[in-house]
DNA sequence: AATCATTTTGTAATCGATTACAAATTTCTG
DNA sequence: CAGAAATTTGTAATCGATTACAAAATGATT
């Protein structure tokens, strides 16, 4: 592969030139300019981003942090922050964290190493100590979960309020027994979520029941079959379910439909994050939708204006409530 | 962010003999080699890839062609490749092409930039002759498609062998009328597991019929419960499906459901991949996994040496039938 | 034609590492 | 302890681009 010095000594000019011609930089004569473009191509020349990086001091590549891609929940978010990045020619580096702080390290040392420009850190269980030292030196934006009060910008969506909507859906419907399968309150997301849930109980004079709240320790489909099971073992077994993300309730419709009783006559469900696979149950599945392709480029947007050095602000934005058959008696 | 010369000034020595600490090179005295750990300790000292990268002239970043992250198809194999390259000090960059022309070209122009040293393709939609010709300058792998008698190296399972032992599932179970829904016959997979899925009506002298095999544009959901439709309309029904994906397949089992019809007793199904949501199902998917994990390292593996400049030859993996309830009646 | 302003081009330093080769130091040997 | 051998360290070139500044070429004005 040819390099810049041999395209300038073919198009007779000085490497300066040839450079010029390809940055666009306005001061190359027309005739100059057709001499160089006629080297670069007759020697097949692409321009090595390691020199322009090593000069320019950046990778222009942005880091994505998250637990896992397996997740859906993430697909659409990634999707986004893609487009956006490519658009502002930035390519994205995957990272799967797995949840491993060692996994993570090697990922923050890619940063301090010059080998990313800025991240994104999707990861609810990432080393909030260690991502604030980094965000004190390099850009740094959390999109869906995020510290509340801390300094680094985030991209969110009011979990409290789409909570409280859902839950109120459930109770319009008639139901006064209402149990919700939250994650580990650990999460900024669970609290909120447990908020909303007693919002409206609070609101429509329902009772509230400890032991209608199942906390789990994961998010997989499994910890859903579990949690149902425990739900309709109670004396007092709830009519309907509010689960903080669709891969739960997913498991505890799995659960539900085995133990022979009917979704939602018996009971009726509503997930969170809209996964593609909360359209393919049976039933489909009523869910909190956010929006997220939307939010993937919101936060690629404020990375790079971080990136250039610009102050910027978190941003909320809107859900929306998909009612599907899980909930239409 | 300080500076190998800004170290080797600290530490009263030559840049040449940090660099030599840095590189664990065997000649540097346990006096200067402490001397130097100190400096870089003092100093929070990273040594910047961009530097490092140009002067080796390899990026260690390995490109992965995937027409979309959000295809769980992936996730596994993904898993893999990452592990396998974290272990040999590489970081992956997942490449979404969209099936998109222009943005295939934005992966291949990174690989030409020096930007990435090799490329795993599980693309099926890559253009071969693109591929091929970078292929011929850089190192590339296939995974799980790949061209038949092509000079690229691959890894992959026995299609037409794994669809062969799927249909002839369905036959010991009792079926002699077994519809296939297959994707377009473009892609070699497919051609293969047709083949398979003759060869075991064939050895059991079982009718085939052309209206028995559906085709459908794409693997999506929506183009399973499409293909269920026609193939409920027909005047001879099958008694069994065997869906070339379990995205199809699980779109197929959906409009079984929705028609009132049960699976496994009145229509039995297996599906091709085992994806995680397989297990999710009601009924849940008997289906055909892929060595996805083992798959993804193995591409890995096949592309270090590759990058080393070693000779590879493809590799096939076993699969495996996985039967669950939506084939035991 | 001489002078000056403007545009275009070239020279050389620079980014931050690695490494061949030379130089200095230490260790070994008789 | 002199000199050879082995080990350690330093000097300077190098990877491939960008860019400040200087120099050259061009054009404008009188």
């Amino acid at each position: 592969m040819a390099n810049i010095q041999q395209v300038a000594q073919k198009a007779g000019v000085s490497v300066a030139t040839v450079s010029r011609v390809l940055n666009h930089a306005a001061s190359v004569s027309p005739k100059t300019r057709l001499k160089v473009e006629n080297a670069i191509k007759e020697l097949n020349y692409e321009p090595s981003m390691l020199g322009r990086n090593l000069r320019n001091s950046e990778s222009r590549l942005i880091l994505v942090l998250l637990p896992s891609v397996s997740n859906p929940f993430y697909t659409d978010i990634i999707n986004g922050i893609q487009t956006t990045a490519i658009a502002n020619s930035y390519h994205i580096l995957l990272c799967e964290t797995d949840s491993n702080p060692q996994r993570e390290n090697i990922y923050f040392n890619m940063i301090k190493n010059k080998l990313a420009d800025g991240v994104i850190s999707m990861d609810p269980t990432v080393n909030m100590q260690k991502l604030n030292e980094l965000a004190e030196s390099h850009p740094v934006i959390l999109c869906s979960e995020y510290e509340e009060g801390g300094s680094i910008p985030y991209v969110t969506i009011d979990s409290e309020l789409a909570a409280y909507q859902a839950v109120k859906h459930l109770i319009t419907l008639g139901n006064e027994k209402i149990a919700l399968i939250n994650s580990d309150e650990k999460f900024l997301y669970a609290r909120q979520r447990r908020s909303g849930y007693e919002r409206a109980l609070k609101e429509f004079n329902l009772p509230t029941r400890a032991e209608w709240i199942y906390h789990t320790k994961d998010l997989e489909f499994q910890n859903g079959v579990q949690a149902i099971r425990m739900l309709l073992e109670l004396e007092e077994k709830p009519t309907a379910i509010f689960a903080v993300s669709d891969t739960l309730a997913i498991g505890a419709l799995k659960g539900i439909n085995g133990s022979g009783l009917h979704v939602p006559n018996d009971l009726a469900i509503v997930g969170f994050d809209n996964i593609s696979f909360s359209n393919m149950t049976n039933p489909t599945l009523t869910t909190v939708s956010q929006p997220m392709y939307k939010m993937g480029c919101t936060a690629a947007n404020l990375l790079m204006q971080s990136m250039k050095g610009e102050q910027v602000e978190s941003v909320v934005l809107d859900h929306d409530l998909i009612i599907r058959e899980s909930t239409m008696g």
